[in-house]
DNA sequence: ATTTTTGTACTGACCAGTCAGTTCAAAAGA
DNA sequence: TCTTTTGAACTGACTGGTCAGTACAAAAAT
């Protein structure tokens, strides 16, 4: 699987042990508070290695930020097209596959609930961008849902979008936090529960 | 106002001034980002004036961690209390003053959403308990509504609790960080309505 | 032969926490 | 009334330690 043309395949794999490290430390405490040297020990590499592979701490975490909503927002594009005429099943899907992620990477998740609100910091626009792109996935199924009548018409679906998106991050990170015996189908229930509307009794 | 036997109304200006500062400080930087020199000198006050009125950084942000969510669940507390046979508009209400709450202390709700999900630092207890304390308000109405028939009996109260408790932190920083141009009136209309069950078309 | 990694040592900046000393308003004493 | 004392509140220079980033020669992998 590695064997071509430049070799770069150590290389790669050295930054994903780097990515996968810096990704629970930083989770767990927090950007700042995690050494450059901790996350060299725990990916198992000496601290050369990182500044060989990466600029600066900063850029590590960058390329990390935008490597990890790479996969996210290809998997919420994927879920989506899985549906190609039924809008609000795409929505259903996305919300599906948006908990299997952050189930899968919770670290990532975590850190990117703890970072992407705030201000002033150096990556503040990359994870601005980042974050528009995947809002807009989902913005786009809920412009064909009000297109094809499913949805009412005078939603603001920018702001719905972001509310579902930024809903699903914050309920999901909850669920593993603090109520991991759920299951995601329980999770998952509510969460499409609301969006279809159908929290009121019948 | 501060004038009683032992003077401790000067004190409290003070502690009130380094609550301010560390608010925004980290609300912008994150807690190991912010030095004390920083809120100090933000707080227009000498370094160790920090340190005679707190034991450590660490004890200054969890006094201004339960400082904040006691405002935040007395608000609650209060906007349920204001519709006392109407679960539903209970909720509502509560949103509503969640958002205002939020809107009022945008740095306090900011750095409340990057670290209450984080995990082994040395202020989480302190954290869990008072997300309890405020998830729980919000679940002593769902669980009036669904006794009352107006919620579906089959809802797992304490996740529902949890997801619209996190989806109006998480909307509501949304909004005022990246779409600031909106009125709180159509955030509670997009919440009001998803908590009704009305996203569907009628 | 070239790329990548290692390991150790180093530097300069920054930072949490300490502490000896200052300020000042109010109480006690004259 | 005027002086002295008290003590809570505050100050800011200082200390010991940590950390991002650098340097580089030798080793390993390709």
């Amino acid at each position: 699987m590695t064997s071509s043309r430049t070799g770069g395949g150590r290389r790669e794999q050295t930054r994903q042990k780097l990515f996968v490290a810096a990704q629970q430390l930083i989770a767990e405490q927090g950007f700042s508070a995690t050494s450059v040297d901790e996350i060299a020990e725990r990916a198992g590499v000496a601290k050369g290695t990182v500044y060989y592979n990466f600029k600066s701490k900063n850029e590590l975490f960058e390329e990390l930020l935008r490597h990890g909503v790479g996969l996210l927002t290809a998997a919420l594009r994927e879920a989506s097209a899985a549906h190609p005429d039924a809008p609000i099943d795409q929505l259903d899907a996305m919300i599906r596959e948006g908990l299997a992620f952050i189930e899968q990477y919770r670290a990532f998740a975590r850190l990117l609930l703890s970072e992407l609100w705030r201000t002033n910091r150096a990556w503040q626009n990359t994870l601005t961008l980042l974050r528009e792109e995947a809002v807009a996935v989902v913005r786009a199924s809920l412009d064909a849902a009000v297109a094809s009548g499913e949805l009412r018409a005078d939603l603001d679906t920018g702001l719905v979008a972001a509310a579902i998106f930024g809903m699903v991050l914050v309920v999901a990170v909850d669920w593993l936090t603090f109520q991991p015996e759920r299951s995601l189908d329980d999770v998952h229930a509510v969460l499409s529960t609301m969006v279809r509307g159908r929290l009121a009794a019948e």
